[in-house]
DNA sequence: TTTTGAGTTGTTCGA
DNA sequence: GTCGAACAACTCAAA
């Protein structure tokens, strides 16, 4: 078991259910060779693989989880069980690859390791363009992508119908006294309480949002104070449900004729970029840690460590950044809308490094995902794959107005500044006196002042960026 | 083979 | 208040 923690739809279980009777098995890395999961990630990993024991046990076999590296344990195990074989869902980025040939160099006798189809909804290397390299704009990508996953049969992969257990082994480690980064500050118990990491609590959420959410989902989704996205991405990132069940769940509703084909079509779409992020670093293994447009390599990033502080903090003065940075601490998770707005901020209002919010969103996003989050980050700045364009700066406030026009986003997260109403909630700077006063406020004391003006921000950035292309030319 | 048009998510300015 | 233009440069597909 690797990202794909769950029994249902899972094809390496059951390719290793034909074979016989089935050990599952988790490694526990010290140093993995993909990058390690951040501190919320490890946080859902843990209860998500007492889950999955918990679900394995009620069928009568036992999740053996063990420390080592991937090809240390499964070869002792492959030569203590005499394995007729090892299954497991293929990995596309480099380090999983690596992991999968340390296995197969390290497995002495006749075990050999079987890889399966899963985590992508195509095959990465076989996406092309008429040129025979790889797409680099979402759109044309995407037309390509769309063709081959409508052409498939569509059938999610065959569930096993009856597992039998290999349960004959030695000791395994206790998943429930793995270790969890800043457990003690207890920071997840607040993570616990927004969310239920597991197989069971991923179906019903892709239950609930097939029969609630996908009707609206077009008109919500950037409704940031509402319920209005699928909230599955943790479940996928952890592969409680699989790629292909999601997709089929929801493509097959543009038949039924009480939903919208357009609302499936949005929600698809965005599978559709979670696809492409990976395929993207498929192809260019670098774009985690590299600007993908190496002309930005020049580019005169602000060494802004204050600012990074603030913009962590959720203290910016911007109360839609402050609520955004503040729901991500409090609950591991932020609403996509104001990812955008907050990554806008850091990036182009404060010009710091993306790998810096990058960072910070690995180690504190439940659904950090190794390319999502690069190249999604790389995007907002302009650094990425068809990216947003330098003049792109997003105003924090209008954004607000537009999107959160209610306030109920930003009074939830920030609740200090949650008497104002109207256009003094979204820019608490410009409230009348009398108002502040009347709910309590002390600008710069009770509530940040800006860290920066919004429009001298906005033409320093705007500066940079035709620095950078003066240089280019 | 060459040309043309389109392309996730926005903001500001001036008419 | 509304509306269109400007803010680049490049990739890819279709004409």
């Amino acid at each position: 078991m690797r990202d794909d923690l769950r029994l249902r739809g899972h094809a390496a279980v059951t390719a290793a259910a034909q074979r016989g009777k089935v050990l599952p098995v988790f490694v526990l890395e010290d140093a993995p060779r993909r990058r390690a999961p951040g501190a919320a990630a490890c946080w859902w990993q843990r209860l998500s693989l007492a889950s999955l024991a918990r679900d394995i046990g009620a069928l009568g076999g036992r999740l053996l989880v063990r420390r080592g590296t991937p090809e240390t344990v499964l070869a002792e195990l492959a030569a203590d069980t005499h394995a007729a074989g090892i299954c497991c869902q293929r990995s596309y980025d480099a380090g999983g690859r690596d992991d999968e040939s340390a296995v197969r160099r390290a497995l002495r006798g006749p075990t050999r390791l079987e890889t399966c189809d899963g985590d992508m909804l195509v095959d990465p290397a076989s996406v092309l363009t008429a040129a025979g390299g790889p797409y680099r704009v979402f759109t044309p990508f995407w037309r390509a992508l769309r063709k081959r996953v409508g052409a498939a049969d569509g059938s999610p992969a065959t569930q096993a119908q009856r597992i039998e257990w290999f349960t004959h082994f030695g000791h395994g480690e206790e998943i429930d006294r793995i270790s969890v980064p800043d457990e003690r500050f207890g920071w997840t118990q607040s993570l616990a309480r927004h969310w239920t990491p597991g197989e069971d609590a991923a179906r019903h959420a892709l239950a609930a949002f097939h029969s609630d959410g996908i009707a609206t989902y077009e008109d919500d989704r950037n409704t940031p104070g509402m319920q209005g996205t699928s909230r599955l991405s943790p479940h996928l990132r952890f592969g409680e449900i699989g790629i292909r069940e999601a997709w089929d769940t929801i493509a097959g509703l543009r038949t039924d004729s009480a939903i919208a084909p357009n609302q499936c079509e949005a929600w698809l779409r965005e599978l559709g970029w979670r696809e492409f992020c990976r395929y993207l670093v498929f192809h260019f293994p670098d774009l985690p840690t590299a600007n993908f447009r190496s002309e930005f390599d020049r580019f005169q990033w602000q060494d802004d460590a204050d600012g990074l502080t603030a913009w962590q903090h959720g203290n910016t003065g911007y109360p839609l950044v402050d609520a955004g940075m503040r729901e991500l601490w409090h609950t591991g998770w932020m609403h996509n809308r104001v990812r955008m707005v907050v990554a806008s901020f850091l990036t182009k209002h404060l010009r710091v490094h993306w790998r810096a919010g990058e960072a910070w969103f690995w180690d504190t996003l439940i659904d950090a995902d190794y390319a999502s989050n690069p190249a999604n980050w790389q995007w907002t700045a302009g650094t990425g794959a068809d990216a947003a364009p330098y003049f792109r700066i997003f105003n924090p406030s209008t954004q607000a107005q537009k999107f959160d026009a209610q306030g109920h986003y930003i009074r939830r997260w920030v609740p200090e500044i949650a008497e104002l109403s109207g256009s003094a909630l979204h820019q608490p700077w410009l409230a009348r006196e009398s108002e502040l006063r009347a709910a309590g406020i002390v600008l710069g004391e009770t509530y940040p002042l800006p860290i920066v003006d919004h429009s001298n921000a906005r033409a320093a950035a705007l500066a940079a960026h035709a620095e950078l292309r003066s240089k280019s030319r």
